[in-house]
DNA sequence: CTTCCCCTTATAAACGTTTCCATAGATGGT
DNA sequence: ACCATCTATGGAAACGTTTATAAGGGGAAG
């Protein structure tokens, strides 16, 4: 099974190289009769087309270069996913660089300077094999700013933060911001908050959100119950137990994650605290199990589809030239109602 | 910033492009005051390779390309996570082709006669990009056979079935067995088990596991105590519902994922019966949230990563001519063992 | 019957590398 | 002093395409 190229299809064919190449790509105007005769001996010969050749030639890859920073993290598959439903529209190849933060470093991100180099490799790789761009994938809590430095290949950044790059990001301050009101407008008015570290950003940007919405609404602000957490499942617990603990609990609690969140519904269970009767929960992230708690639980939910979506559509344009147009809209987050919030009756 | 390449390097280093080339690869000597200098000159015009162009003339790509029916299906990306691990290793580099199978076709299979063209379009576009071999990533429940023809590529399955081609996959069968032989351990005779659909692949080999290891240590086999679930968490509930209202409930259950796991806990809740005081349960795939319900499951461990690890490994074996010694043997599932199960005391 | 133009097809250069082969100079054994 | 080796380097072909340019032939217009 000699190598077919489109050398030998023009020999069969009795033209030359350029007509075969024209008829493959319609480049050209090429005589029916001479056309039907190249393609039945490519059909023939089962020629298979070579795009390493083709990009060489052309500069041009059709091929996008993804770089994850964990793709285990739990809401990364999604983007992927977005990314790849414009690349299928537009015939786009997707090179995937799964960086493994979180095998590699662990979860404690001060040692991220170890990381770096593995970032920096990434891209060298990926402009190496001449992608026409790059989308980066963080993984949230993390400003990613001057991380890396693609050269002159167009970069959009997304589901992290940048200072002065693009970043296709959702809003964390109005999603608080808006389960709050959706709390209020229940009739809560004593709403306890538990974070996420606070080193991150997306904790900060979420409890500004709260700030504002608690000033907005003319809710009483009182610290003892605002809780830091850490993320995990026991910190959610431990929290929410302190809370329910209060002389004066809580109606309602906004959590800044679901796992989190599991960890209040178990507090709440341990103490006879009955979850909505006696407390409201709201999550965040609309993680598939926050629909199988007990009870299912009101959250979230993060455009993380369109995310990937709006990237890719973000870079193209850059891609084409159209630098000013790049910046995308990202669909709000929406609350997902479901069993964990009931109206407060007095 | 003109594009430099080998070229401009050798001009402006007095030298060939060969002996670029060879500095750049060590692929001969060269004397060292030399190759100084054109190192020097790399440094000067921050010289990038041109992986395309090597790719052409070396015919390997050190590319590998991964089809996954679907990576938003919660097992894939950590079986990627695994091939990734590998890959760095070799500096191998992946491109992902996700074909969307439930975006697409949703989750009835039996029209996937449209989603053939999807994967046949999806490896020859690999195959144009010259990948070095090709990774399927399989959901699961399907045998896979004649799918796809990556011609005289390279070919490994994961995470699905076929019939004669290589599939790095787990043992269903052996899962099951010791996930009864575990409840067996534990005191317990009657056992249920609530499988996933009938016509899926990994619903049968876990059926067979029960029914073997049920035979093994010569339990009772009552056909009231087996029920065929879909997957989702409503038939866990109503099936497990079902269960515990016989006249002569199991004292243990097995259910085939922890999705519907999820659903036995709310009808044992609903129902008074305690977990696991009055009903043990074990669950399968060790889904995160397995471990956030309340109580947290007992379940079966799918060794992902590693069958990512050895579908990479049994490749490359393939590549170097190594056909023979491609056959991987893949880690055994093994328990997770929470909360969930309780030893029988009569 | 020229002349011009258009339509179709061919020739060959180019893309950025690797690598085979050749060459020039140095070394060393006789 | 000569030939055989050996080392360091250079020249050029090749990988499989695309595409600029050229060329041949036919028809319409003069």
């Amino acid at each position: 099974m000699d190598k077919v190229g489109i050398k030998e299809i023009a020999a069969k064919a009795n033209v030359s190289i350029a007509t075969v190449s024209y008829v493959l790509n319609g480049t050209r105007n090429v005589r029916p009769q001479t056309k039907e005769r190249v393609l039945k001996v490519i059909e023939e010969l089962k020629y298979k087309p070579n795009n390493i050749a083709k990009s060489l030639k052309s500069k041009k890859t059709n091929t996008i270069g993804v770089i994850a920073e964990d793709i285990t993290v739990f809401n990364v598959p999604e983007i992927i996913d977005g990314i790849n439903e414009y690349a299928d529209r537009y015939d786009l190849h997707i090179v995937l660089t799964n960086l493994r933060l979180h095998k590699r470093v662990g979860h404690n991100y001060s040692n991220i300077g170890a990381f770096r180099k593995y970032a920096e490799n990434a891209v060298s790789d990926l402009l190496a094999k001449q992608v026409d761009g790059i989308i980066y994938i963080g993984i949230h809590p993390r400003d990613v700013t001057g991380l890396i430095d693609p050269g002159d290949t167009p970069i959009v950044y997304t589901y992290c933060y940048t200072k002065n790059e693009l970043s296709i990001q959702y809003n964390d301050e109005q999603a608080s911001y808006d389960a709050i009101e959706y709390l209020y407008k229940k009739g809560h008015h004593r709403i306890a908050v538990i974070t996420g570290l606070m080193d991150s950003i997306p904790s900060r940007l979420r409890f500004n959100g709260y700030f504002k919405a608690v000033t907005d609404f003319e809710l009483p602000f009182e610290p003892q119950l605002i809780k830091v957490g850490n993320w995990g499942l026991e910190s959610g617990l431990k929290l929410t137990k302190e809370l329910l603990e209060l002389a004066d609990p809580p109606t309602a609690l906004l959590v800044m994650n679901d796992v989190m969140a599991a960890g209040s519904l178990r507090a709440a269970r341990s103490m006879g605290v009955r979850v909505p009767e006696d407390l409201s929960l709201v999550g965040f992230d609309n993680r598939e199990f926050s629909d199988y708690l007990n009870p299912r639980i009101t959250t979230m939910n993060l455009p993380l589809h369109e995310m990937g979506y709006s990237s890719m559509r973000s870079l193209l344009r850059i891609i084409g030239g159209d630098e000013e147009h790049a910046a995308e809209q990202v669909p709000l987050c929406v609350l997902i109602e479901r069993e964990s919030v009931a109206p407060l009756v007095d």
